[in-house]
DNA sequence: CTGAAAGCGCTTACAG
DNA sequence: CTGAAAGCGCTTACAG
């Protein structure tokens, strides 16, 4: 099957190719009545301009990346990846523009990765994830003048534009409910130390429990994965004077968490209050069902490909506040049993 | 910044366009010195070809695009989507493809996907996943002469390359695997009925159980979420002969399951056996861990990837049969308790 | 409102 | 082995 090409719309409508990419992009320049029988034709034989040549030709690829940098098992195992990407792919497709995603090892080849874009002209912009407090990657971008968007902050974006959370007030929220509930030994099982949210939180978590005298909260390291958020809870079982609460850094390690207390005789929430911070399906899988934090992520991911879109048209952006996550209290939390 | 092109490296090189291309591209054409010193000035100078201008003069397009057809909460929650494309994209990312992600609504939508790709010229290849029955796209990616692989089969692919795993056998192996153990009361909790892969499971679950006389095995229809799978197990659970053993068509559901039996007051295994089909970190949170029939998803997705760069190098392809799923048997099997 | 033409940055026969 | 040139399919000033 042979594809069209702007010329078989033009002869058919006998008017010049100008004429049809005019018509095509909303131009001025063809009458509205020329417009339309140009539409039709181009709808009637199947044609779209080929984005090769309309990138060739100076206008934008109509393209925008997204590079991942975590393991094939982490990122499986996440929904919250998924969820993001489902938000950025349906705002991106209603307005035409086609997702590229790349799996990277690390910064640098994430940086190679966007270099090699940029030279490519294959993406007008892209999308950076998983801020570290000092990224490499953002004066980087700000070198090639690629325009991005960070999902995450606040601060350490440079001139970027970006998106985000307040994770340090969703923080302060949970641990006021669990000391409400009367828990005072509260523990955090924390993601990776190197992300720029997972200091934010660590950093909200000291903040809080110093203002609310809570001398005995700890925070242990974590990677985000079961087996590790299983080896933390079990640690922070174990010790004399164990926490009567727990905060996850994320929903695999709570699930994990629960089993690891199931698995050492405890009664949740009876005897050990649980709290995940995303608030996937996964929370309401189990038994107790988790209290959770969260929001919606796949709108999360559709104000960052807007925020992308305006930055690529040139508009004026910055630091967009996304919706704060809230709690919901299920079945893992409740009053601590006195001892 | 301004993007380097291939006339910076020959004016560089003081070789012309053509011979710097020819370099690029491992043609002969240039000697090997030449090559050698036309690759050094390309790398020092960040020279990377205009994927448009290549596309445009007839090369491809080094891009393959993937259709998702699932809601947001499906795809996030099944790890399955995730680990395929980390497979894919590792394989393509060797070869310096890029892939092309979209979410669409249903069939149609991905058929005008497929279309609008292919007059854009946006994609030299495009995987299709979740195969059905009678599946509308396989005529329409014939028809459009686009080089596609299915994911899935076997058979139903028409003249498409496609890679499948074989279903039936493992489906086989895993009743009987609980009939070995002592079962005769069997359900299974299957996916969405509409899907090829589930009405292979379907077919052969009643061909193992006719064949070792299971006559009161049962299946329910399900469409994969926590909820649904929780629901078809309150309904199993509760009828008059209740099963002894449930198999479930994702980790999701079954994990759903096993919640739903402890809060029905039964004990796993000992009460109630359960196997989950897709054996991810999942199924090693809850507690007990659950017995699964897993395989290497990365990898069924880099084999798919290998293939489809071979159907668009031109070179004969055809069915790959993948491994097997293997059963790993855990905690949340066992004889069945007599009653 | 329309047509003719240059130009985007490559690839690839073609002639030397 | 190398150079000059056509051509891919658009977009966009420019002249009418």
């Amino acid at each position: 099957m042979k594809r069209p090409t702007i010329a078989d719309v033009a002869r058919r409508a006998g008017v010049s190719k100008g004429a049809v990419s005019y018509a095509l992009n909303g131009q001025r320049g063809v009458s509205e009545a020329t417009r339309q029988r140009i539409l039709a034709i181009a709808a009637e034989i199947g044609f779209s301009p080929s984005s090769a040549a309309r990138a060739l030709s100076g206008a934008t690829a109509k393209a925008v990346g997204l590079a991942l940098c975590r393991p094939a098992r982490i990122l499986g195992i996440e929904p919250f990846f998924m969820e993001l990407i489902s938000g950025v792919e349906a705002e991106l497709s209603a307005r035409s523009y086609a997702l590229t995603l790349q799996v990277v090892a690390d910064q640098d080849a994430e940086i190679a990765v966007y270099r090699r874009w940029w030279a490519e002209r294959r993406v007008d912009g892209v999308f950076v994830c998983d801020l570290r407090t000092d990224d490499r990657r953002v004066p980087a971008l700000e070198e090639l003048q690629l325009p991005a968007v960070v999902i995450g902050g606040p601060g350490h974006t440079g001139s970027l534009a970006s998106v985000w959370s307040d994770e340090a007030a969703a923080l302060a929220e949970t641990v006021e409910y669990l000391v409400a509930l009367g828990h005072r030994r509260i523990a955090r099982v924390g993601g990776l130390p190197a992300l720029l949210h997972t200091e934010i939180r660590s950093d909200a978590f000291t903040e809080v429990c110093g203002r609310l005298g809570l001398d005995e909260s700890v925070t242990v390291w974590s990677d985000y994965t079961g087996e590790e958020g299983a080896r933390a809870t079990r640690r922070l079982l174990s010790s004399p004077n164990r926490p009567t609460a727990v905060i996850y850094d994320n929903d695999v390690m709570a699930i994990a968490g629960l089993s690891v207390a199931q698995e050492m005789g405890l009664q949740v929430p009876g005897d050990l209050s649980i709290v995940a911070w995303d608030d996937s399906p996964l929370c309401q899988l189990v038994h107790p069902p988790l209290t959770a934090l969260g929001r919606d992520i796949p709108a999360y991911g559709a104000h960052a490909a807007r925020q992308l879109l305006r930055v690529i048209a040139g508009e004026p952006t910055g630091e967009l506040q996304d919706e704060t996550a809230h709690l919901t209290p299920r079945g893992s939390t409740a009053p601590p049993r006195v001892r």
